[in-house]
RNA sequence: UCCUCGAUAGCUCAAUGGUAGAGCACCCGGCUGUUAACCGGGUGGUUGUAGGUUCGAGUCCUACUCGAGGAGCCA
């Protein structure tokens, strides 16, 4: 006898099969009793009569059962199985997660279980296909994927806090960015994207910040800042219109509006960071020029627009030091954040990268990062070098936005956050 | 690192300084169409830790621990 997908049942009206999984609620009236199975694929409630159940069946028993699918108005599903037969895989006594309210940190203790409702499963199915999305957009459009180290000899950027390894009695850290190495790649392959995950030490305690999270990096030879922002833009509305097309009956669970997703079409509006400032400045929340933007001041500008904004054209001093200057003024960088709508804050940043040699070992000095750690990257402009830029989009953020979540340690299977390695 | 808030039954939460309670979970019983099913009964407590004030502290004070939200920093 098949086993068959709970989805598929109402393509199996009147037919007599099997399905396994868990039982997520037992109700009975005495002599009728209903069992609702969870598979991964959906749920069916399950109809059984008389005695043929001696005892309450407890949360998330594993379950195989054998029965009639039959059509049933009063079923979310359109159907349900009249029961035959019913097998005990595997018990489950005293389940902790019940089916009314509970707090973060139970419910992050018990992440291994959390996992199981349905709310959960949704966000990870919505995270699935935005993974699937993001990577066939690039795929089809040329990028080869090309997966830089995660254990790395330095800071890519000298700012942000690692964390240290023992490497063979060396010390060595987890990537924060596969970005340099990108830039190698593409000087090889052209047009290359990495995806994995990435790790910060910082203290961030917000409903924004994970010490691991997954980031996609594109770079690109002979891409220049402009063209940058139109891959972005493309790749952004292929994410969000790919995850409305997959995922609706996950969305419909999570109770997201979907009118600010289906808004998301390319171009997405830019303005530059001196723009960002007068606009800013009517809201009364001023920003002395070369200041950086606070998440506040995110949101209120992501707040001015139906759809992601580019903030381009930051002071340098401010930003990282491979960002190339903008020929025409070279107090700012040719770099763009890209702000989700509704409070979501960044979800890419992005630059064209210095390709001078000269200019870049200069910004090396100027940020007091060795030139023997950059020696290779520095080689690289050295032999055959391109106008080139890239960009990172975390993951994370952009499920939590897409799902409308309040917190991304929702968006990953097993948060890690300043406060839990465990489970 | 800083600011704010919190910690009482397995879970979510109540409890004027005066006998620690409810709902859910669990156990027993009832119910032939339930949908977070319902009805009746029952089990369940070192009130985060350590000190202090008081005739008396879950409640007030001090320190610490743990957690949550935010800032900074970042995706």
């Amino acid at each position: 006898m098949m086993n068959t997908r709970v989805i598929d049942l109402p393509h199996h009206v009147g037919h007599q099969l099997t399905v396994r999984g868990w039982v997520t609620h037992f109700r009975s009236s005495g002599k009728i009793h209903f069992i609702v199975v969870r598979d991964g694929t959906g749920v069916v409630q399950c109809v059984y009569k008389h005695d043929q159940v001696q005892e309450p069946l407890a949360t998330e028993t594993a379950v195989t059962i054998n029965g009639e699918v039959r059509k049933d108005v009063r079923s979310p599903l359109g159907v349900e199985i009249a029961v035959r037969h019913l097998e005990i895989i595997g018990e489950s006594p005293d389940y902790p997660i019940t089916p009314k309210e509970h707090g973060t940190d139970f419910l992050m203790a018990h992440r291994h279980l959390w996992v199981r409702s349905p709310r959960q499963s949704a966000i990870l199915r919505i995270r699935a296909a935005i993974i699937r999305r993001a990577r066939g957009f690039l795929d089809e459009h040329g990028f080869t994927v090309a997966d830089p180290p995660i254990i790395t000899p330095a800071a890519a950027e000298g700012s942000t806090t690692l964390f240290g390894i023992d490497y063979f009695g060396e010390p060595a850290f987890l990537s924060q960015s596969g970005q340099l190495y990108m830039e190698a790649l593409a000087m090889a392959l052209g047009k290359v994207y990495s995806f994995g995950p990435t790790f910060r030490a910082e203290k961030s305690k917000t409903r924004r910040h994970l010490t691991e999270f997954w980031m996609l990096e594109p770079e690109m030879a002979f891409v220049e800042f402009e063209e940058s922002l139109r891959w972005q833009e493309q790749l952004l509305e292929s994410i969000v219109s790919g995850a409305l097309e997959d995922c609706a009956p996950d969305l419909l669970v999570l109770g997201r509006d979907l009118s600010p997703l289906e808004r998301v079409k390319a171009p997405f509006p830019r303005i530059t960071y001196d723009e960002a400032l007068a606009r800013l400045a009517t809201l009364n929340l001023p920003v002395e020029w070369g200041e950086d933007l606070g998440a506040p001041h995110e949101t209120a500008l992501a707040e001015q627009f139906d759809r992601p904004v580019f903030v381009t054209h930051y002071p340098t001093a401010l930003k990282a030091f491979y960002m190339q200057p903008d020929p025409h003024r070279p107090e700012v960088v040719l770099a763009a954040d890209l702000l989700a709508p509704e409070g979501y804050g960044e979800i890419v940043g992005g630059s064209q990268r210095i390709h001078d040699p000269e200019l870049l070992q200069q910004r090396l000095q100027q940020h007091r990062l060795p030139d023997v750690v950059y020696s290779w990257y520095l080689d690289l402009r050295r032999y055959g070098s391109v106008p080139h830029s890239g960009f990172g989009m975390g993951l994370e953020r952009v499920v939590a936005w897409v799902a409308g979540l309040e917190h991304v340690r929702e968006t990953t299977p097993f948060a890690r956050t300043l406060n839990r390695v465990w489970p």
